[in-house]
DNA sequence: ACCTGAACACCGTTCAAGT
DNA sequence: ACCTGAACACCGTTCAAGT
């Protein structure tokens, strides 16, 4: 439901009811049960449709290695894209259900670079996982953002993070470095999983 | 505050409310408004105090890649004690407040075996999200089962992935090497990522 | 047969009233 | 000065009453 969609970017995930999505559409909040059975199923294909994506568009050109960045990369984009939302990917099991194109698309670039089954496995959830918990943590800002100012609202640069210097000496030297997220960031650390791949 | 703890480990986070808090202590529920701000100070306490875990206790031997093992490790195995309330770590920033002392000792680590400044900043946030993608995925079936039968339900082994064969036939192929969650996997991951840590 | 909306059992938080 | 608990403005969901 797009409608649903938009209650939820312009004005937070936290601030969607039935009754809000009611006065959105000018109906009766219960009016909603009879295409979802409860307001988790609705926010649940709020989510499979954000994971999802653009999927069908994954390129397969002959560089397996750029094609997963593009894959995670563009997953990455749709989790930023509805950043109040994006938590809620956690519900769903990982590889399941809208998943499924993407991880089909990676493993499938992987073995085509030579890994063999286990290893495919082991990079291709490393990956997943590595590109969650990276994008989730650059949404909470973004979504506290969004749920303070309402929609549009897109902050400055990301701050870097700022240790007390006395405290911890070893991170004060790396400080500089730290950011709590930005594309290029991620994507080197994409390229620290996929280092070593084959070919 | 330990009841509040205890009060989400048996019935969830999601059951968690200042009334039923109240009920816990038998006293009236407005009474935790002169310890707390608000409800999500409370949260947010208790979410730190996780995230802490036992961080005082990392050890420093003479092999920083298993001192950074035994770091995230620990960080998992003290959300995963936790699992209802494990999502809501993304609430706050990552590397501050309670982070502090984990970074700092893989930090020190990773500076330790000769990586300078920009890489270990790099790896560093790597082997952070990827462990909280690993670990909140995980969390979320132990939390399923102990939002549905209360404290204590231990699920069985965990269930691989079954994609349907036909549309996906590369994921297929690694499915029996896929699962959701355990520590094996988790830690292969983790090597993975500081395959070519100098040293 | 279908849909509406009143009603139920909650919730976080405030603040007047009591001590 | 301190604390309690009634009250306010919500919530998801149900189901009797209307059409």
């Amino acid at each position: 439901m797009a409608a649903a969609m938009e209650v939820v970017d312009t004005n937070g995930a936290g601030a969607f009811s039935m009754r809000a999505l009611g006065g959105f559409l000018d109906c009766d909040p219960t009016a909603m049960y009879r295409h979802f059975a409860t307001k988790n199923a609705l926010l649940d294909a709020l989510v499979d449709s954000v994971i999802r994506g653009g999927a069908a568009d994954l390129p397969e050109t002959d560089d397996p290695r750029a094609d997963i960045r593009a894959n995670f990369r563009q997953l990455r984009r749709s989790l930023l894209a509805h950043p109040t939302l994006a938590p809620l990917v956690l519900r769903r099991p990982p590889g399941m259900g809208a998943y499924w194109e993407r991880s089909d698309h990676a493993v499938a670039q992987l073995h085509r670079a030579g890994m063999d089954p286990a290893d495919a496995a082991n990079v291709y959830q490393t990956l997943l996982f590595y590109t969650l918990g990276h994008t989730l943590s650059e949404a909470r800002q973004l979504a506290r953002a969004v749920e303070k100012e309402g929609a549009g609202a897109r902050g400055g640069p990301v701050a870097a993070v700022r240790p007390p210097a006395e405290l911890h000496p070893d991170l004060s030297d790396v400080a500089p470095h730290l950011r709590e997220g930005n594309e290029t960031q991620f994507l080197a650390g994409l390229d620290l999983i996929l280092r070593d791949l084959p070919r």
